[in-house]
Formats: structure tokens, sequence, C-alpha cells
DNA sequence: CTGAAAGCGCTTACAG
DNA sequence: CTGAAAGCGCTTACAG
């Protein structure tokens, strides 16, 4: 039975009064019941659902010094934001990972100078106790501040410039690169290309390792013309795909390091008039939400995605515990479907 | 130039002391300046730049009785979430009209039952001022509990059974549905068919009766064998057209009512080998981004996002300011594609 | 195990 | 226009 006095919400002192106890035990039994009888816990417990209690986090938060909650920063452009399957798999994830703490998520854009400036006045004025990172390039302004700043925060994927100083989480790119293209070679596909991401990203570096990588194994040379670029965006992904068959009309396979992108360079197979997996054989990077939709479906490296968010939340939460800056790099896995 | 004594933020007492005011005069200056001296003022600011002072809102937040944050709340099941491409439109105007006010959004997601309760705990703990509500369906509890405990909230789109007691922003949804029919039986369609949203969320309810308006506007009989349902997701929209195409062979054209449904619609189409907009022309509704990358590029019913995040952050913080819940009709414009 | 008390950093009548 | 003071609702040594 909730009580309502008045319109006022009822505060500790209610409770305190309701329990018979003074404010101070009430406060240790919200605050994990320590050096609380058996008795005096029950009264409080049953005070604080007769009176509807619910604990006022600002004044919590004014003594604790803590804010209880975190962002979430994109420091993204806008375009890729949009496009990307990819971040609401992550926001849903943190979020997720977040409110089993009991802690909200402060959603952050600053994909502009300006908002950038706004974002790191808002984390250094202290409404916050750390971020979650996301979409990091190296030389990332709001990277660098937060680590100058000593605030807790923890990256998606390794912060190049940053490795040792910041906590992050990641899947082994490399190895998922070489997997895909192992499987490649294995199908016997002898002209694999690739279309890697941006080269200031640990994706677009280190898949690109792991393409190397592959293809050394599999006794085939690397090939300049067989490599493009692209910036994670499907349109990229389509004319790195058109450059390619340019370059060597040849080629039989494409790894390409993300869905996204996979499914551009798919566009241009098809108007070039290429059969997938027939003639090209296609792998993608995420196993994001498109690549199940994709006709065919798209074969790609899966990035635990739910796995990511929850480890960085638990780093996160670790840092605000003074916990040192850990890295947790988390498998990658082929998943095999239509299209290679 | 910034002053850091030893480790501590600077308070209000800091400014004070290096202004040689009063902590009264520097809340005052930062409270708006009102009944204050061009010196004081101008000793304020300083003393605010060389001590590098922002202000602790959880104390404000403390004495004001006001978070100085909102919720941004999509109560919904998961799978739409990630596959609508709306949200990161909406989520993204949100935070940038909200970011302009210098208000941080929290993110909720309410998707199951147990979800519901936490987000509704959280809003009634006094932990937000107001809320930005989205993917109402009729009955939706979160909804209904907001309204009823009185918490300033805006929802996007007409809350069924709360037209009254929310504020809210729409799109003029009726005058979509017939202008994307209207437009159809312009280019000389007669057997115009149409995919639904769900009938208890006001695009499914509205979009259709525009699509009646239209048909009847143009002469044309509503024929049953013309109109399936939909859910949003774009496998409904497919499955839809499927039924649609074994209901009416003939069907010359289609208004579906989102864009990421006209997607699903266009695949079973080409999968039963008819040529857009040859043999079926298509209209959808929203704008998405998926609308322009679409091939062929989709002719649609454009809802203005930016602006209604714009509105609803208007009206929620007029809301929070005490006026009356308002609501705001938006027009809605047709792009014309390649589809039709 | 418990209570009384100080203090977190701000705002806002109130008196002048 | 300004300062002194009360108070927002909590936590946490401290003493017992």
């Amino acid at each position: 039975m909730v009580v309502d006095n008045g319109r006022r919400r009822p505060t500790i002192e209610d409770v305190a009064a309701a329990a018979g106890v003074s404010r101070g035990t009430v406060s240790r039994v919200l605050n994990g019941g320590v050096n609380v009888s058996p008795t005096a816990l029950a009264a409080v417990n049953k005070a604080i659902k007769q009176t509807g209690y619910v604990v006022n986090t600002h004044a919590r938060s004014l003594v604790t010094q803590r804010s209880g909650s975190v962002a979430f920063i994109l420091s993204e452009p806008q375009e890729k934001f949009f496009e990307d399957p990819n971040f609401q798999v992550l926001l849903r994830g943190c979020t997720q990972a977040l409110a089993e703490h009991d802690m909200p998520l402060l959603l952050s854009i600053a994909d502009s100078e300006q908002d950038r400036e706004r974002v790191v006045r808002f984390i250094s004025g202290g409404h916050i106790d750390g971020a979650l990172l996301f979409s990091v390039h190296a030389g990332n302004p709001v990277v660098s501040r937060l680590a100058s700043l000593g605030i807790p925060a923890v990256t998606c994927g390794l912060p190049i410039g940053h490795e040792f100083d910041l906590a992050y989480v990641a899947v082994n790119e490399a190895e998922g690169g070489r997997l895909a293209t192992a499987h490649l070679a294995r199908l016997g596909r002898r002209r694999i290309a690739t279309v890697t991401g941006p080269l200031d990203t640990p994706g677009g570096r280190d898949r690109l390792k792991g393409y190397k990588d592959g293809l050394e194994e599999a006794g085939l040379a690397l090939d300049q013309k067989l490599i493009a670029h692209g910036d994670y965006t499907r349109i990229s992904g389509q004319l790195a795909m058109e450059k390619l068959l340019k370059q060597d009309p040849e080629l039989d396979a494409v790894f390409v390091a993300s869905d996204l992108m996979a499914l551009g360079a798919m566009d241009a197979l098809a108007r070039a008039g290429r059969s997938i997996p027939g003639d090209v054989a296609v792998v993608g990077f995420d196993d994001s939400p498109s690549a199940t939709s994709a006709i065919p479906a798209l074969t790609t490296v899966r990035q635990p995605f739910k796995r990511i968010c929850e480890e960085m939340v638990r780093l996160l939460l670790a840092l605000l515990d003074g916990q040192e800056p850990a890295a947790v790099i988390l498998p990658a896995e082929l998943v095999i479907r239509e299209t290679a």
C-alpha cells in the first residue's frame, strides 16, 4: 500500500519515522544493510514499502560525489551513425547491461566540433561518472581529452594511440580477417580481394592484417590490385568493389571489412553481372542484422555485440571502483551463410 | 586560465571568494543575472573563468527539485527497434534539440514487462523531469502510467486513448496517405493496393484512412482484396505484398505505410517478376534513409523528423514550465523518386 | 548495532 | 542590489 501524504515525495525522514529508527539506520539499509539488526532491517523495509519511498539520487550524489550514470558517446559523423546498424545493437546492449546495475545511460552525440566541446564540458562537469566510447578513429579529440582528464572510459575497439591508458573491449579483428580469408581459400578461391575500413581504425587496420595472414597461410600472393578501401558506409563498399573489378576483373572472392560495405559490394557485383557466390564469393564482418536479411544471406565474421556491451559495462564499473584499465579481446567467429 | 587547487572541483564558494562577493550573488549570476550590478556581474564572470567553475547539477537539483534531464523512452519490442531506421533519426534529433537547451537525454528501453516496470519506477523516482515517448500502440501501459502519474510527457504520433491528456507531435498521417494515393491515381493506376501498419497505431489507422480518401477522390472503388496489414517490419511488408499479389494479380500500384515495409514489398514484387514502377508503382511513408538507398529509389511521404523532434522538445519544455499539453500536427509532403 | 550531527553544493526568500 | 541564513535529502565518520 502506498501512502500519499499530500503531494510531496516521501524522504528518508518519513521512512525513519514509520520504522521507528533514525535516518542513519534507514540509510544503512539502503546501502547494503551492513551493521543493521534483523529487526531494524525488517522494520525499515516495511516502512519503505509502506511509504513508497524512492531514494533521491541528487541528494545521494551530492554527498557521494558520484552521479551514478554513464554516458554513451558517439563521436562519429552523422551519416554513419544513421546508417550503421551496429550502433543500434551497441546502444541497446549497453542500455541493458547498465540497467541491470540500475544505472541510466546518457546519450551524447559529438559529431561536430561544437558538439565535441559541449560533450567534453559536460563530462568534465562531473555530470557522469564514466564514459562508453564508440567509433574511435586514431586521433579522435574526445578520446584524448577524456584520457588526459583521467575520466574513466572504455572504448569499443582498440583505441589507437591510447592502447595503454584506456580500457577497451574488442573482437580479435586480425583473427576475424584471417578466418574469413582462410574460408575463401578453402573454397578454392584464388584471387581473393578485400575492401578494408579506414586504416586509422582498428577494424580497418587489423582486419586487413588478418586478410594478409590468411592469404599467406593459403600460399596465395599479396596483390595490391586486390585491395581497396572504404569508410564503412554502404556506398563506399560499392565504389570500392567497382574499383576492384576494374583493377582485376578475374577476382573470384572478396572479404569486406563490414557487412554494410559488403552490401554495397554486392550491389556493385550485381550491377556488373557477377553471380554470388558463383562468380564471386563474399564474406563480410560484424554479423549485423543486415547480414541475415541480405539476399543472398551474407557469410560473415561475427562480432559478439551483446557480450561486447556487457564487458564494456563491467570494465567501466571496475574503473569506477578504482581498478586499473584493462583490455578484453573477444574471439571472432565465422558465420557461414550463402555468399561464401 | 584554469586554476586547479589540488584535485577538488571549484565550488560556488571559490567563485565568490575570487570575485569578492557572496555565494548568493554568484548564484544569481548563474541563474540569469537578475538583480546583480554590472560590476558584480563582471567580477563573477571573471572569477568563473578563472576558477574553471562548473555548476554541480546534483546540488542544484536537490534544491530546485528538478533533475534537468529528460528520458527518451522506447517501448517497443526489440526487433523493431533494431530494424527501424526512423528511431535513429528521432534519437539523434531529440538529442540535438535537447543539447541546445543543455539538457542530457536519458535513453530508456522498455520492451519487456520487466523493463517497463523498471522504467516506470525510474521515472516516478524523480530522476527525470519529463519523457519523450515513441512507438505508442493503443493501450501501451507505459503511456497510461505516465499519464496517470501526471508526468510531463510528449509522444511522437497521436497517443490513441490519450489524445487529450498528453501532448504530442505528429505528421498529418491521413493527409500523407491521401497524397500518396492521389499521386498513384494521377499516374493512371487503377488497382491501387495498400499495406497498412498495425491498426492500433495512429500510422496504421490514419494512413489507411488517407488511402481511402484518396481512392474516393479519384473515383476508385474500395476493395478489401487490395488491403493487407503489416507490423512495420520489412518482412511483414514482403508477406503482405505476397498476399496482395495472390488476392489480386492485376494490381498496378501499392501504397505502403512505411519505407521499411515498402522495401519488403519491393522484394516480393521482384521475386514475383513484376517491374517497378512499370508493372507496379510503389509509394512508401517516412522518407527514411532507406528510401534513398533503395533501388530503384523510393517515392515516399516525408515525415519531417528533425522538425518533429524539435517540436517534441519544445512542447516538453513548455510542459515543464507549467503549460497545458498541446498537440502539433505537421504537414506531410510527397517526395517523388523512381518507384512512382 | 544505533543515533546525533556535520556536511555535500547549491538556491531563494528575507531583511536591509 | 546584496549578504546571511535556512534548507533541499542524503551519507558517513564518530561516539557510544
